[in-house]
DNA sequence: ACTTGCCTACTTCCATACAAGTCAACAGAA
DNA sequence: TTCTGTTGACTTGTATGGAAGTAGGCAAGT
Protein backbone atom coordinates (compact mmCIF):
# COMPACT_ATOMS: atom_id res chain seq x y z
CA UNK A 1 0.00 0.00 0.00
CA UNK A 2 1.11 3.36 -0.24
CA UNK A 3 0.31 4.30 3.21
CA UNK A 4 3.13 5.57 5.55
CA UNK A 5 2.55 5.84 9.05
CA UNK A 6 4.52 7.83 12.10
CA UNK A 7 3.90 8.38 15.10
CA UNK A 8 0.31 7.52 15.15
CA UNK A 9 -0.28 9.63 11.74
CA UNK A 10 -1.03 8.19 8.77
CA UNK A 11 -0.47 9.70 5.27
CA UNK A 12 -1.72 8.70 1.94
CA UNK A 13 0.76 8.97 -0.97
CA UNK A 14 -1.90 8.31 -3.51
CA UNK A 15 -3.48 11.94 -2.58
CA UNK A 16 -1.87 15.28 -2.11
CA UNK A 17 0.77 14.95 0.51
CA UNK A 18 1.51 18.44 1.26
CA UNK A 19 -2.11 19.27 3.15
CA UNK A 20 -2.10 16.08 4.44
CA UNK A 21 1.49 17.31 6.34
CA UNK A 22 0.64 19.85 6.85
CA UNK A 23 -2.19 19.10 9.10
CA UNK A 24 -0.41 16.40 10.49
CA UNK A 25 2.41 18.58 11.32
CA UNK A 26 -0.11 21.20 13.03
CA UNK A 27 -1.88 19.22 14.61
CA UNK A 28 1.58 17.77 16.20
CA UNK A 29 2.73 20.92 16.89
CA UNK A 30 -0.91 21.84 18.86
CA UNK A 31 -0.92 18.63 20.67
CA UNK A 32 3.03 19.77 22.08
CA UNK A 33 4.00 15.93 20.71
CA UNK A 34 6.41 18.63 18.74
CA UNK A 35 7.88 20.88 21.22
CA UNK A 36 8.48 24.74 20.87
CA UNK A 37 12.07 25.77 19.62
CA UNK A 38 12.73 22.23 18.22
CA UNK A 39 13.91 21.74 14.87
CA UNK A 40 12.27 20.71 11.84
CA UNK A 41 14.60 19.97 9.30
CA UNK A 42 12.94 19.58 5.75
CA UNK A 43 15.00 16.53 4.40
CA UNK A 44 14.71 14.59 8.25
CA UNK A 45 11.13 15.00 8.09
CA UNK A 46 10.86 14.12 4.24
CA UNK A 47 12.95 10.90 5.09
CA UNK A 48 10.66 10.58 7.64
CA UNK A 49 7.33 10.04 6.05
CA UNK A 50 8.75 8.65 2.76
CA UNK A 51 8.52 11.92 0.52
CA UNK A 52 10.60 14.62 -1.11
CA UNK A 53 11.47 17.35 0.71
CA UNK A 54 8.97 20.15 -1.89
CA UNK A 55 5.99 18.90 0.14
CA UNK A 56 7.60 19.32 3.31
CA UNK A 57 8.35 22.75 2.67
CA UNK A 58 5.32 23.97 1.76
CA UNK A 59 3.70 22.73 4.70
CA UNK A 60 6.52 24.59 6.85
CA UNK A 61 5.51 27.72 4.27
CA UNK A 62 1.63 27.28 5.76
CA UNK A 63 2.80 26.81 9.06
CA UNK A 64 4.97 29.71 9.05
CA UNK A 65 1.86 31.96 7.92
CA UNK A 66 0.07 30.57 10.84
CA UNK A 67 2.77 31.08 12.74
CA UNK A 68 3.13 27.62 14.11
CA UNK A 69 6.99 27.75 12.85
CA UNK A 70 9.80 29.95 11.97
CA UNK A 71 11.90 29.56 9.68
CA UNK A 72 15.18 31.05 9.37
CA UNK A 73 16.63 31.15 5.94
CA UNK A 74 20.13 29.20 5.04
CA UNK A 75 19.73 27.93 9.09
CA UNK A 76 16.92 25.94 10.30
CA UNK A 77 13.08 25.42 10.67
CA UNK A 78 12.32 25.86 14.35
CA UNK A 79 8.88 25.03 16.37
CA UNK A 80 7.46 28.66 17.54
CA UNK A 81 7.27 29.16 21.33
CA UNK A 82 4.04 30.75 22.73
CA UNK A 83 3.83 34.23 22.00
CA UNK A 84 2.21 35.17 25.32
CA UNK A 85 0.97 38.60 24.20
CA UNK A 86 -0.36 36.44 20.73
CA UNK A 87 -2.03 34.28 23.01
CA UNK A 88 -4.06 37.06 25.15
CA UNK A 89 -4.81 39.00 21.74
CA UNK A 90 -6.10 35.71 20.14
CA UNK A 91 -8.32 35.52 23.54
CA UNK A 92 -9.57 39.20 22.72
CA UNK A 93 -10.35 38.76 19.39
CA UNK A 94 -12.79 35.31 20.22
CA UNK A 95 -14.21 37.36 22.90
CA UNK A 96 -15.58 39.43 21.09
CA UNK A 97 -16.98 37.75 18.29
CA UNK A 98 -17.93 34.99 20.28
CA UNK A 99 -19.97 37.58 22.83
CA UNK A 100 -21.78 39.04 19.72
CA UNK A 101 -22.62 35.24 18.78
CA UNK A 102 -23.93 34.75 21.75
CA UNK A 103 -25.79 37.87 21.71
CA UNK A 104 -27.46 37.28 18.12
CA UNK A 105 -28.20 33.62 19.56
CA UNK A 106 -30.48 34.93 22.82
CA UNK A 107 -32.04 38.22 20.63
CA UNK A 108 -33.58 35.42 17.86
CA UNK A 109 -35.47 31.73 18.21
CA UNK A 110 -33.83 28.29 18.25
CA UNK A 111 -35.80 26.07 19.44
CA UNK A 112 -33.92 23.06 17.58
CA UNK A 113 -30.09 23.83 18.34
CA UNK A 114 -30.95 23.88 21.92
CA UNK A 115 -31.67 20.50 21.97
CA UNK A 116 -28.70 19.92 20.34
CA UNK A 117 -26.72 21.78 22.76
CA UNK A 118 -28.38 19.85 25.66
CA UNK A 119 -27.31 16.99 24.10
CA UNK A 120 -23.77 17.74 23.81
CA UNK A 121 -23.82 18.95 27.11
CA UNK A 122 -24.23 15.39 28.46
CA UNK A 123 -22.19 14.20 26.15
CA UNK A 124 -19.40 16.47 27.83
CA UNK A 125 -20.16 15.13 31.08
CA UNK A 126 -19.87 11.82 30.52
CA UNK A 127 -16.61 11.74 28.78
CA UNK A 128 -14.69 14.65 30.43
CA UNK A 129 -13.77 12.55 33.46
CA UNK A 130 -12.21 9.83 31.45
CA UNK A 131 -10.13 11.88 28.76
CA UNK A 132 -9.32 15.96 28.50
CA UNK A 133 -8.65 15.17 25.19
CA UNK A 134 -12.07 13.85 23.72
CA UNK A 135 -13.32 17.43 25.87
CA UNK A 136 -11.05 19.36 23.69
CA UNK A 137 -12.72 18.27 20.33
CA UNK A 138 -16.35 17.82 22.53
CA UNK A 139 -15.31 22.12 23.45
CA UNK A 140 -14.38 23.06 19.58
CA UNK A 141 -17.71 21.23 18.61
CA UNK A 142 -20.31 23.10 20.98
CA UNK A 143 -18.00 26.34 19.79
CA UNK A 144 -18.93 25.77 16.24
CA UNK A 145 -22.29 24.78 16.70
CA UNK A 146 -22.95 28.02 18.33
CA UNK A 147 -21.15 30.12 15.02
CA UNK A 148 -23.31 28.14 12.85
CA UNK A 149 -26.54 28.78 14.89
CA UNK A 150 -26.30 32.40 14.71
CA UNK A 151 -25.92 31.96 10.85
CA UNK A 152 -22.01 33.20 11.20
CA UNK A 153 -20.71 29.76 10.34
CA UNK A 154 -17.78 30.81 8.12
CA UNK A 155 -16.92 33.24 10.95
CA UNK A 156 -16.30 30.58 12.57
CA UNK A 157 -13.26 28.90 10.22
CA UNK A 158 -11.65 32.56 10.33
CA UNK A 159 -11.15 31.73 13.98
CA UNK A 160 -9.17 28.46 13.69
CA UNK A 161 -6.05 30.11 13.07
CA UNK A 162 -6.34 32.40 16.20
CA UNK A 163 -7.64 29.15 18.22
CA UNK A 164 -4.70 27.46 17.80
CA UNK A 165 -2.53 29.99 19.69
CA UNK A 166 -4.94 29.62 22.84
CA UNK A 167 -5.20 25.55 22.25
CA UNK A 168 -1.28 24.68 22.32
CA UNK A 169 -2.14 26.35 26.29
CA UNK A 170 -4.64 23.81 26.99
CA UNK A 171 -2.61 21.13 25.38
CA UNK A 172 0.47 21.61 28.07
CA UNK A 173 -1.37 21.10 30.66
CA UNK A 174 -4.90 19.47 30.84
CA UNK A 175 -4.76 19.74 34.30
CA UNK A 176 -4.66 23.54 34.91
CA UNK A 177 -7.94 23.98 33.27
CA UNK A 178 -11.10 23.06 35.32
CA UNK A 179 -12.87 20.84 32.58
CA UNK A 180 -16.10 20.49 34.86
CA UNK A 181 -16.17 24.19 35.69
CA UNK A 182 -16.09 24.81 32.00
CA UNK A 183 -18.96 22.49 31.17
CA UNK A 184 -21.11 24.49 34.04
CA UNK A 185 -20.38 27.53 32.17
CA UNK A 186 -21.44 26.13 28.66
CA UNK A 187 -24.63 25.23 30.77
CA UNK A 188 -24.88 28.69 31.73
CA UNK A 189 -24.56 30.08 28.35
CA UNK A 190 -27.41 27.62 26.99
CA UNK A 191 -29.77 28.62 29.43
CA UNK A 192 -29.36 32.38 28.60
CA UNK A 193 -30.23 31.51 24.81
CA UNK A 194 -32.70 29.75 25.46
CA UNK A 195 -34.41 32.42 27.79
CA UNK A 196 -33.66 34.82 25.51
CA UNK A 197 -31.72 37.02 27.91
CA UNK A 198 -29.23 38.84 25.61
CA UNK A 199 -26.81 40.59 27.85
CA UNK A 200 -26.93 37.47 30.38
CA UNK A 201 -25.65 35.37 27.68
CA UNK A 202 -23.27 37.75 26.61
CA UNK A 203 -21.81 37.95 29.72
CA UNK A 204 -21.69 34.11 30.34
CA UNK A 205 -19.85 33.94 27.25
CA UNK A 206 -17.23 36.48 27.76
CA UNK A 207 -16.40 34.97 31.64
CA UNK A 208 -15.94 31.92 29.99
CA UNK A 209 -13.75 32.75 27.37
CA UNK A 210 -11.67 34.86 29.98
CA UNK A 211 -11.25 31.72 32.20
CA UNK A 212 -8.31 30.82 30.50
CA UNK A 213 -6.58 33.94 32.10
CA UNK A 214 -6.54 32.64 35.15
CA UNK A 215 -4.92 29.26 34.41
CA UNK A 216 -2.10 31.26 31.56
CA UNK A 217 -0.55 32.74 34.06
CA UNK A 218 0.63 29.23 35.76
CA UNK A 219 1.06 27.33 32.84
CA UNK A 220 3.70 30.01 31.99
CA UNK A 221 5.27 29.59 35.49
CA UNK A 222 5.26 25.75 35.00
CA UNK A 223 6.59 25.93 31.58
CA UNK A 224 8.64 29.23 31.07
CA UNK A 225 10.74 27.57 28.41
CA UNK A 226 7.96 26.68 26.35
CA UNK A 227 6.63 30.46 26.00
CA UNK A 228 7.60 33.95 24.26
CA UNK A 229 8.42 36.13 27.06
CA UNK A 230 6.75 39.39 25.41
CA UNK A 231 3.74 40.19 27.81
CA UNK A 232 4.37 42.47 30.51
CA UNK A 233 8.54 43.25 30.38
CA UNK A 234 9.03 45.01 27.85
CA UNK A 235 12.87 44.09 27.76
CA UNK A 236 13.31 41.21 25.30
CA UNK A 237 15.11 38.38 27.18
CA UNK A 238 16.75 36.68 24.03
CA UNK A 239 17.75 33.06 25.38
CA UNK A 240 19.91 30.79 24.04
CA UNK A 241 19.05 28.82 21.17
CA UNK A 242 18.77 25.66 22.44
CA UNK A 243 18.11 21.82 20.82
CA UNK A 244 15.42 19.84 21.86
CA UNK A 245 16.02 16.41 19.65
CA UNK A 246 19.12 14.71 21.08
CA UNK B 1 20.15 45.01 -11.78
CA UNK B 2 18.27 41.78 -10.68
CA UNK B 3 15.03 44.21 -10.42
CA UNK B 4 12.21 42.72 -12.75
CA UNK B 5 9.28 45.25 -13.01
CA UNK B 6 5.85 43.92 -14.20
CA UNK B 7 2.68 46.06 -14.18
CA UNK B 8 4.04 48.74 -11.52
CA UNK B 9 5.27 46.13 -9.34
CA UNK B 10 8.73 45.68 -8.87
CA UNK B 11 10.79 42.01 -7.50
CA UNK B 12 14.05 42.21 -6.49
CA UNK B 13 16.00 38.49 -7.11
CA UNK B 14 18.64 39.34 -4.40
CA UNK B 15 15.96 39.06 -1.75
CA UNK B 16 13.58 35.90 -1.30
CA UNK B 17 11.25 36.37 -4.14
CA UNK B 18 9.04 33.60 -2.72
CA UNK B 19 7.20 36.28 -0.25
CA UNK B 20 7.18 38.89 -2.84
CA UNK B 21 5.33 37.34 -5.04
CA UNK B 22 2.88 36.67 -2.54
CA UNK B 23 2.41 40.55 -1.57
CA UNK B 24 2.45 41.44 -5.04
CA UNK B 25 -0.30 39.01 -6.38
CA UNK B 26 -2.46 39.32 -3.49
CA UNK B 27 -2.12 43.34 -3.85
CA UNK B 28 -3.31 43.21 -7.43
CA UNK B 29 -6.00 40.55 -6.43
CA UNK B 30 -7.59 42.76 -3.79
CA UNK B 31 -7.17 46.01 -6.57
CA UNK B 32 -8.78 43.59 -8.88
CA UNK B 33 -6.04 44.09 -10.77
CA UNK B 34 -6.57 40.59 -11.33
CA UNK B 35 -9.98 39.63 -11.51
CA UNK B 36 -12.18 37.12 -10.45
CA UNK B 37 -11.67 34.00 -12.56
CA UNK B 38 -9.19 34.75 -14.53
CA UNK B 39 -6.25 32.36 -14.51
CA UNK B 40 -3.16 32.65 -12.77
CA UNK B 41 -0.98 29.37 -14.42
CA UNK B 42 2.29 28.93 -12.20
CA UNK B 43 4.48 28.88 -15.87
CA UNK B 44 3.12 31.79 -17.39
CA UNK B 45 3.73 33.82 -13.99
CA UNK B 46 7.07 32.85 -13.57
CA UNK B 47 7.99 33.62 -17.01
CA UNK B 48 6.51 37.06 -16.16
CA UNK B 49 9.07 37.70 -12.89
CA UNK B 50 11.61 35.97 -14.97
CA UNK B 51 12.21 33.29 -11.82
CA UNK B 52 10.82 29.63 -11.49
CA UNK B 53 7.62 27.62 -10.75
CA UNK B 54 8.54 26.88 -7.42
CA UNK B 55 8.26 30.31 -5.84
CA UNK B 56 5.19 31.28 -7.63
CA UNK B 57 3.70 28.01 -6.68
CA UNK B 58 4.24 28.79 -2.71
CA UNK B 59 2.85 32.39 -2.98
CA UNK B 60 -0.24 30.74 -4.60
CA UNK B 61 -0.44 28.12 -1.87
CA UNK B 62 -0.40 31.05 1.05
CA UNK B 63 -2.90 32.44 -1.18
CA UNK B 64 -4.83 29.79 -1.50
CA UNK B 65 -4.89 29.42 2.50
CA UNK B 66 -6.43 32.96 2.79
CA UNK B 67 -9.15 32.30 0.42
CA UNK B 68 -8.19 34.63 -2.69
CA UNK B 69 -7.20 31.92 -5.20
CA UNK B 70 -8.38 28.50 -5.54
CA UNK B 71 -6.55 26.07 -7.11
CA UNK B 72 -7.88 23.03 -8.85
CA UNK B 73 -5.35 20.11 -9.05
CA UNK B 74 -4.32 19.15 -12.75
CA UNK B 75 -7.05 21.77 -13.24
CA UNK B 76 -5.78 25.38 -13.24
CA UNK B 77 -5.42 28.19 -10.61
CA UNK B 78 -7.79 30.72 -10.75
CA UNK B 79 -8.89 33.67 -8.90
CA UNK B 80 -11.45 33.46 -6.23
CA UNK B 81 -15.05 34.80 -6.47
CA UNK B 82 -15.90 37.08 -4.02
CA UNK B 83 -17.76 35.21 -1.42
CA UNK B 84 -20.68 37.29 -0.55
CA UNK B 85 -21.52 34.95 2.69
CA UNK B 86 -17.44 35.66 3.34
CA UNK B 87 -17.95 39.12 3.00
CA UNK B 88 -20.79 39.31 5.29
CA UNK B 89 -19.17 36.73 7.68
CA UNK B 90 -15.89 39.64 7.77
CA UNK B 91 -17.54 42.11 8.45
CA UNK B 92 -19.68 40.19 11.26
CA UNK B 93 -16.06 39.69 12.96
CA UNK B 94 -14.66 42.89 12.37
CA UNK B 95 -17.93 44.64 13.69
CA UNK B 96 -17.12 42.40 17.18
CA UNK B 97 -13.85 42.88 17.63
CA UNK B 98 -13.66 46.34 16.85
CA UNK B 99 -16.69 47.74 18.99
CA UNK B 100 -14.81 46.11 21.83
CA UNK B 101 -11.44 47.77 20.65
CA UNK B 102 -13.76 50.97 21.11
CA UNK B 103 -15.02 50.35 24.31
CA UNK B 104 -11.71 49.31 25.99
CA UNK B 105 -10.33 52.85 24.26
CA UNK B 106 -13.24 54.84 25.35
CA UNK B 107 -12.90 53.46 28.95
CA UNK B 108 -9.45 54.24 29.39
CA UNK B 109 -7.29 57.81 28.96
CA UNK B 110 -5.32 58.32 26.09
CA UNK B 111 -4.62 62.02 25.22
CA UNK B 112 -1.55 61.42 22.73
CA UNK B 113 -3.82 59.02 20.87
CA UNK B 114 -6.50 61.16 20.55
CA UNK B 115 -4.45 63.87 19.30
CA UNK B 116 -2.84 61.29 16.73
CA UNK B 117 -6.06 60.38 15.37
CA UNK B 118 -7.37 64.29 15.39
CA UNK B 119 -4.55 64.89 12.78
CA UNK B 120 -5.18 61.64 11.03
CA UNK B 121 -8.58 62.82 10.33
CA UNK B 122 -7.51 66.04 8.77
CA UNK B 123 -5.34 64.38 6.70
CA UNK B 124 -8.28 61.93 5.59
CA UNK B 125 -10.63 65.28 4.50
CA UNK B 126 -7.14 66.53 2.62
CA UNK B 127 -6.40 63.54 0.70
CA UNK B 128 -10.03 62.10 -0.40
CA UNK B 129 -11.53 64.20 -2.79
CA UNK B 130 -8.08 63.81 -4.72
CA UNK B 131 -7.88 59.78 -4.15
CA UNK B 132 -9.99 57.45 -3.24
CA UNK B 133 -7.24 55.06 -3.54
CA UNK B 134 -4.63 56.97 -0.87
CA UNK B 135 -8.23 57.09 1.87
CA UNK B 136 -8.11 53.21 1.66
CA UNK B 137 -4.53 53.06 3.16
CA UNK B 138 -5.54 56.27 5.51
CA UNK B 139 -8.86 54.22 6.73
CA UNK B 140 -6.21 51.28 7.27
CA UNK B 141 -4.16 53.35 9.13
CA UNK B 142 -6.61 54.69 11.67
CA UNK B 143 -8.65 51.38 12.52
CA UNK B 144 -4.77 50.07 13.21
CA UNK B 145 -4.26 52.66 15.14
CA UNK B 146 -7.01 52.39 17.42
CA UNK B 147 -5.87 48.89 17.98
CA UNK B 148 -2.59 49.93 18.84
CA UNK B 149 -3.87 52.13 21.30
CA UNK B 150 -6.20 49.53 22.60
CA UNK B 151 -3.06 47.53 23.33
CA UNK B 152 -4.51 44.59 20.64
CA UNK B 153 -2.28 45.49 17.88
CA UNK B 154 -1.88 42.03 17.06
CA UNK B 155 -5.41 41.36 17.36
CA UNK B 156 -5.15 43.76 14.54
CA UNK B 157 -2.91 41.81 12.49
CA UNK B 158 -5.18 38.47 12.93
CA UNK B 159 -8.03 40.61 11.02
CA UNK B 160 -6.14 41.15 7.67
CA UNK B 161 -6.99 38.20 5.85
CA UNK B 162 -10.74 38.99 7.12
CA UNK B 163 -10.43 42.41 6.01
CA UNK B 164 -9.13 41.62 2.25
CA UNK B 165 -12.41 40.10 1.81
CA UNK B 166 -13.94 43.19 2.62
CA UNK B 167 -10.87 45.32 0.58
CA UNK B 168 -12.11 43.77 -2.73
CA UNK B 169 -15.85 44.64 -2.42
CA UNK B 170 -14.53 48.64 -2.08
CA UNK B 171 -11.88 48.18 -5.00
CA UNK B 172 -14.10 47.65 -7.44
CA UNK B 173 -16.42 50.43 -6.81
CA UNK B 174 -15.00 53.27 -5.35
CA UNK B 175 -17.46 55.39 -6.14
CA UNK B 176 -20.32 53.63 -4.34
CA UNK B 177 -18.73 54.18 -0.60
CA UNK B 178 -19.19 57.75 0.92
CA UNK B 179 -15.91 58.75 1.98
CA UNK B 180 -16.99 61.63 3.33
CA UNK B 181 -19.79 60.13 5.55
CA UNK B 182 -17.29 57.32 6.41
CA UNK B 183 -14.98 60.17 8.11
CA UNK B 184 -17.69 62.03 9.77
CA UNK B 185 -18.19 58.64 11.37
CA UNK B 186 -14.68 58.33 12.07
CA UNK B 187 -14.61 61.68 13.40
CA UNK B 188 -17.77 60.76 15.77
CA UNK B 189 -15.62 57.45 17.17
CA UNK B 190 -13.34 59.33 18.06
CA UNK B 191 -15.11 62.01 20.39
CA UNK B 192 -16.85 59.01 21.46
CA UNK B 193 -13.97 57.87 22.71
CA UNK B 194 -12.12 61.59 24.39
CA UNK B 195 -15.64 62.07 26.32
CA UNK B 196 -15.17 58.53 27.42
CA UNK B 197 -18.59 57.97 26.33
CA UNK B 198 -18.43 53.69 26.42
CA UNK B 199 -21.24 52.72 24.70
CA UNK B 200 -21.45 55.62 22.37
CA UNK B 201 -18.25 54.76 20.91
CA UNK B 202 -19.06 50.95 20.58
CA UNK B 203 -22.32 51.95 18.83
CA UNK B 204 -20.81 54.52 16.58
CA UNK B 205 -18.04 51.97 15.76
CA UNK B 206 -21.08 49.22 15.11
CA UNK B 207 -22.66 51.83 12.66
CA UNK B 208 -19.30 52.60 11.38
CA UNK B 209 -18.85 48.99 10.00
CA UNK B 210 -22.79 48.26 9.16
CA UNK B 211 -21.58 51.26 6.41
CA UNK B 212 -20.67 47.97 3.83
CA UNK B 213 -23.77 46.72 4.28
CA UNK B 214 -25.66 49.02 2.40
CA UNK B 215 -23.10 49.51 -0.57
CA UNK B 216 -22.66 45.90 -0.84
CA UNK B 217 -25.85 44.87 -2.52
CA UNK B 218 -25.40 47.55 -5.39
CA UNK B 219 -21.90 46.68 -6.26
CA UNK B 220 -23.02 43.06 -6.47
CA UNK B 221 -26.16 44.07 -9.05
CA UNK B 222 -23.20 46.39 -10.56
CA UNK B 223 -20.86 43.35 -11.04
CA UNK B 224 -22.58 40.06 -10.28
CA UNK B 225 -20.05 38.33 -12.33
CA UNK B 226 -17.18 39.00 -9.46
CA UNK B 227 -19.53 37.32 -6.93
CA UNK B 228 -20.11 34.24 -5.76
CA UNK B 229 -23.97 33.95 -4.88
CA UNK B 230 -23.88 32.14 -1.71
CA UNK B 231 -25.71 34.59 -0.31
CA UNK B 232 -29.48 33.76 0.26
CA UNK B 233 -30.83 31.76 -3.00
CA UNK B 234 -29.25 28.32 -1.50
CA UNK B 235 -29.87 27.23 -5.39
CA UNK B 236 -26.07 27.34 -6.25
CA UNK B 237 -25.79 28.78 -10.30
CA UNK B 238 -22.65 27.35 -11.46
CA UNK B 239 -21.78 29.63 -14.45
CA UNK B 240 -18.96 28.38 -16.92
CA UNK B 241 -15.33 29.35 -16.20
CA UNK B 242 -14.55 32.03 -18.65
CA UNK B 243 -11.18 33.42 -19.60
CA UNK B 244 -10.21 36.99 -19.01
CA UNK B 245 -7.00 36.81 -20.40
CA UNK B 246 -7.10 36.96 -24.20
C1' DA C 1 45.37 33.36 25.85
C1' DC C 2 43.07 35.51 22.07
C1' DT C 3 41.91 36.76 17.51
C1' DT C 4 41.61 35.86 12.52
C1' DG C 5 40.79 33.30 8.45
C1' DC C 6 39.57 29.22 6.08
C1' DC C 7 37.12 25.06 5.51
C1' DT C 8 33.46 21.81 5.97
C1' DA C 9 29.00 20.41 6.98
C1' DC C 10 24.92 21.79 7.39
C1' DT C 11 20.46 24.77 6.23
C1' DT C 12 16.85 26.91 3.23
C1' DC C 13 15.80 28.69 -1.52
C1' DC C 14 15.50 28.15 -6.39
C1' DA C 15 15.70 25.76 -10.94
C1' DT C 16 14.68 21.90 -13.66
C1' DA C 17 12.86 17.34 -14.91
C1' DC C 18 9.49 14.02 -14.53
C1' DA C 19 4.93 11.99 -13.15
C1' DA C 20 0.00 12.06 -13.20
C1' DG C 21 -4.46 13.99 -13.97
C1' DT C 22 -7.75 16.87 -16.93
C1' DC C 23 -9.95 18.65 -20.90
C1' DA C 24 -10.82 19.66 -25.60
C1' DA C 25 -10.49 18.36 -30.20
C1' DC C 26 -10.96 14.90 -33.43
C1' DA C 27 -11.44 10.52 -35.91
C1' DG C 28 -14.38 6.77 -36.58
C1' DA C 29 -18.48 3.88 -36.02
C1' DA C 30 -23.48 3.18 -35.28
C1' DT D 1 -26.27 13.31 -36.77
C1' DT D 2 -24.73 11.44 -32.51
C1' DC D 3 -22.03 8.93 -29.59
C1' DT D 4 -17.52 7.05 -28.22
C1' DG D 5 -12.70 6.22 -27.65
C1' DT D 6 -8.20 8.17 -28.28
C1' DT D 7 -4.76 11.28 -28.63
C1' DG D 8 -2.11 15.23 -27.20
C1' DA D 9 -1.43 19.58 -25.25
C1' DC D 10 -2.21 21.54 -21.33
C1' DT D 11 -2.42 21.82 -15.92
C1' DT D 12 -0.57 21.08 -11.03
C1' DG D 13 2.11 17.71 -7.84
C1' DT D 14 6.51 15.71 -6.69
C1' DA D 15 11.50 14.56 -6.96
C1' DT D 16 16.17 15.99 -7.18
C1' DG D 17 20.37 18.70 -7.95
C1' DG D 18 22.78 22.80 -7.29
C1' DA D 19 23.32 27.87 -5.51
C1' DA D 20 23.80 30.86 -1.70
C1' DG D 21 24.19 31.59 3.04
C1' DT D 22 25.17 30.28 7.98
C1' DA D 23 27.52 28.21 12.01
C1' DG D 24 31.14 25.91 14.16
C1' DG D 25 35.69 23.60 14.26
C1' DC D 26 40.42 24.08 13.68
C1' DA D 27 44.85 25.82 12.63
C1' DA D 28 47.95 29.70 12.16
C1' DG D 29 49.42 34.14 13.62
C1' DT D 30 49.63 38.00 17.10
Amino acid sequence: MDLVEVEGWTLDQRRAVSPQLRAILRSRIIRNDLRPMSRLSEPEIAKEYGVSRQPVREAFITLMNEGLVEVRPQRGTYVCKIDYNAVLNARFVREAVEADIARKLASEGHDHLIRDLRAQLTLQRDVSKDSPERFMELDERFHMTLAQGAGVAKSWGFLEGIKSQMDRVRFITFEEFPIAKLIDQHERIVDFIEQKAVSGAEDAMRAHLREILNSLPRVQDLYPDYFENSHGLSGEKKSQHQEERP
